[in-house]
DNA sequence: ATGGCTGCAAATAGTTTGCAATGAG
DNA sequence: CTCATTGCAAACTATTTGCAGCCAT
């Protein structure tokens, strides 16, 4: 489950200079929310990170939590996802993709663009044109035996 | 525009009776939030069904308008739905189907099922099962000319 | 009459904002 | 040194809940 110095560094070092590149300035609390995020490809609730920095280390303030993830939302870092009214989930994958959703947990998990295909959909109304096509299956768990 | 006295009360009996039918108790707010949804299938939010009513008559206050929402959904006879993070839509159509969404108004609208046809689909996580499949199509005003 | 409804106001939950103190370049 | 960033608290929005009085049955 551990992470030696060496991994951390230069997971830093990744994290530290895709935030650099986007223009934005380093600072502690940014790294260790990018570096849960942005580690690998996550959904996590504002709650979730609050509550993850708040195990790992000294407290992060909810206010800095949000604005840090509309500021990497903001660069196209990571993305906001609708999928359920209660909160706002933050996905670290930003490429096309669909979602499974547990009904029970609310958990989400990645379903691969290419495992979903259409074979008819329909003409978007007069004047307006696809942004973009969400998906999600919703699952519960399989009753018979 | 208007809707002559034999109509309104034709649409209200019709309205009755589906409250009746599930075990509602008919209250005035009721059968006009009822009229309101009911009579056409629509994507409405608490906030526009207040102003409706708000407009049409005598005031009713926000906590009946979501109680009744409520209501009308714990019976089926309405379907809430989690297309954006800022509010809840309902709508009175309640059988499957998918939506486009204006991404500049927020305004919703109806694909019927036969419209979208899957070629795949992955298959659901270890013991899960499909509950339901929410599809989205995001649109935008079209740019080429 | 009596128990379910309504309206109001207060409570809640998620998120945003204002501002003084802190910290990075 | 200087301006961006942080933390806190207060503001805000959408929604829910507690309760006294009202109304359908």
């Amino acid at each position: 489950m551990g992470m030696d110095i060496a991994e951390a560094e230069s997971r830093d070092a990744k994290v530290t200079s895709r935030l650099s590149a986007c223009g934005i300035r380093i600072t502690e609390q940014r790294l260790r929310i990018a570096n849960l995020l942005l580690s690998a490809p996550q959904h996590l609730s504002a709650e979730q990170i609050a509550e993850c920095l708040r195990l790992e280390g000294p407290r992060v303030s909810k206010a800095t939590v949000y604005n840090t993830l509309n500021l990497f939302a903001a660069h196209g870092l990571i993305r906001q996802l609708s999928v359920d009214g209660d909160c706002a989930w933050f996905d670290s994958n930003t490429g096309p993709h669909y979602h499974f959703r547990d009904d029970r947990t609310g958990a989400l998990q990645d379903i691969e663009l290419q495992d979903v295909q259409f074979s008819r959909l329909p003409e978007p109304p007069e004047g307006m044109e696809v942004a973009g096509i969400e998906l999600v299956i919703r699952l519960r768990r399989r009753s018979d035996p």
